[in-house]
DNA sequence: CATCCACAGGAAGGACGGGGGT
DNA sequence: ACCCCCGTCCTTCCTGTGGATG
């Protein structure tokens, strides 16, 4: 009777749960708001796309279409505009029974020349170990599989700059020049490469540059109005009539163009509020909803990226902060000597300078500080650090780690005199 | 105007664990 | 079972540099 009386509650709890969502008059169809959503309509992309369309449209007649390079920051539509047209293009090859593939890597995720490869293998249909192999061997065998099939390859070298910055050019320099290796009936092989660095292209290799930029694309940021335009269009499908107003849609336009027209970030924002005002049980999402989930998507990328440093980075990381909280900004020898009694007072041995200065390197492509080189003359050059997230945000996370989680709850409560012991 | 600070950041390489090929 | 290659994290050694100071 009890246990019954007990499963009883328990189901009754979760049917509440299930009842807010599906009975939730919030969205419609919250996967219209999804990252690697790729809607039918991108609106003032048009230019973009038809730039784009017009140049892959070769593929159709079976000849190689020019390589292309497209700048733009994050979030301005690069991906979606790319996977728009390239899905189109493939769709209308297959009507033509003409052979078109593209593959799509990202080499931020996907950082080696060797995942990169394994990646185009797979979109020609070749299995490739995850390991194992040598680079040299799976671009052989990428070789002998283009060789064997005819048509166009479109790769899409989406964040490139991650993958030269950290592996150089090789890669880039073999695919553009891979046509040569191939014979003349194989399968053609383009490049797309997209980058949010704009300094990007001075790191390349004069042959690479003028092969790979044989076209040119910028994508502009967008501006609030259009961010506005662009999350009307999704969140007329995304919710039910009523439930999003223009305030909402202009707070969160208004939060992402002040990240440099982030289209990503606004979306992000609009259905993480969505979500907040479902799961309260709300009928509507108001500016309240979209403040409380600008402040969880920063939580959840600080914890994200926390969770991925290994002990050093977390230990400079505590670093940055405790300096940071005594001055606000910090320079590199400052944060080494935080550091490295960080590092006494944990008990492990400290790493030497030059990688601290990589480090905070990393930090900062990671978004979670700011370091920009000055100079200050007679006083040397180095590196000026700021936090660029919340502090204390960043000290809840590392709290998680047992080794650190007395001096992170130290530091939370304001504790100077960590670093003169 | 040369100097010189306090680093930046490139190059080479090594230890180590993990995971394939044969 | 053994060999190889890879990625990660780190070291050592090094050359380069913007601009306040003497």
């Amino acid at each position: 009777m009890l246990v019954a009386g007990k499963a009883f509650l328990v189901s009754d709890v979760l049917d509440e749960v299930f009842d807010k969502v599906t009975g939730s008059r919030i969205f419609r169809n919250r996967d219209i708001l999804s990252p690697d959503y790729i809607p039918d309509r991108l609106p003032h992309r048009e230019n973009e796309i038809r730039r784009l369309g017009s140049i892959v449209a070769q593929a159709l007649k079976g000849s190689r279409p020019n390589n292309v390079f497209i700048y733009g920051l994050t979030g301005t539509g690069k991906t979606a505009v790319t996977l728009y047209v390239l899905r189109r293009l493939v769709a209308r090859a297959r009507d033509l029974g003409v052979d078109v593939v593209y593959a799509y890597v990202n080499t931020r995720q996907r950082d080696t020349p060797y995942r990169v490869l394994a990646d185009i293998a797979s979109a020609v249909g070749l299995r490739v170990p995850f390991t194992g192999l040598s680079t040299a061997e799976v671009y052989a065998r990428l070789v002998r599989a283009l060789s064997r099939r005819s048509g166009v390859l479109i790769v899409v070298l989406d964040e490139v700059d991650w993958l030269v910055r950290r592996r150089g050019d090789d890669l880039l320099y073999k695919l553009t020049r891979i046509g040569y290796e191939l014979p003349r009936n194989a399968m053609k092989v383009s490049i797309i490469g997209i980058t949010n660095d704009v300094k990007f292209v001075e790191m390349l290799d004069a042959r690479v540059r003028s092969s790979l930029g044989e076209e040119e694309l910028v994508f502009p940021p967008y501006n609030a109005q259009q961010l506005r335009d662009i999350l009307w269009e999704r969140a007329v499908e995304a919710f039910y009539p009523g439930v999003v107003d223009d305030a909402v849609i202009s707070y969160c336009a208004a939060l992402a163009a002040r990240e440099h027209g982030d289209a990503r970030r606004a979306l992000d924002l609009l259905r993480v509020a969505g979500e907040i005002a479902e799961r309260e049980g709300a009928e509507r999402v108001t500016v309240e909803h979209v403040r409380a989930a600008w402040a969880q998507l920063e939580r959840d990328r600080v914890y994200e990226v926390v969770s991925t440093l290994p002990l050093h980075a977390r230990l400079t990381l505590l670093a940055i902060i405790a300096k940071v909280r005594e001055r606000g900004v910090a320079t590199t020898g400052e944060v080494y000597d935080a550091y490295a009694k960080l590092a006494e007072a944990v008990g492990v041995e400290r790493v030497t300078q030059r990688r601290v200065s990589d480090i905070i390197n990393e930090l900062d492509m990671l978004g979670i500080i700011n370091a920009r080189v000055v100079s200050r003359g007679r006083y040397g050059k180095t590196r000026i650090i700021s936090l660029s997230v919340d502090a204390d945000t960043v000290l809840e996370a590392l709290r998680s780690d047992p080794r650190l989680e007395e001096l992170a709850a130290l530091l939370r409560r304001g504790g100077r005199r960590l670093l003169q012991a």
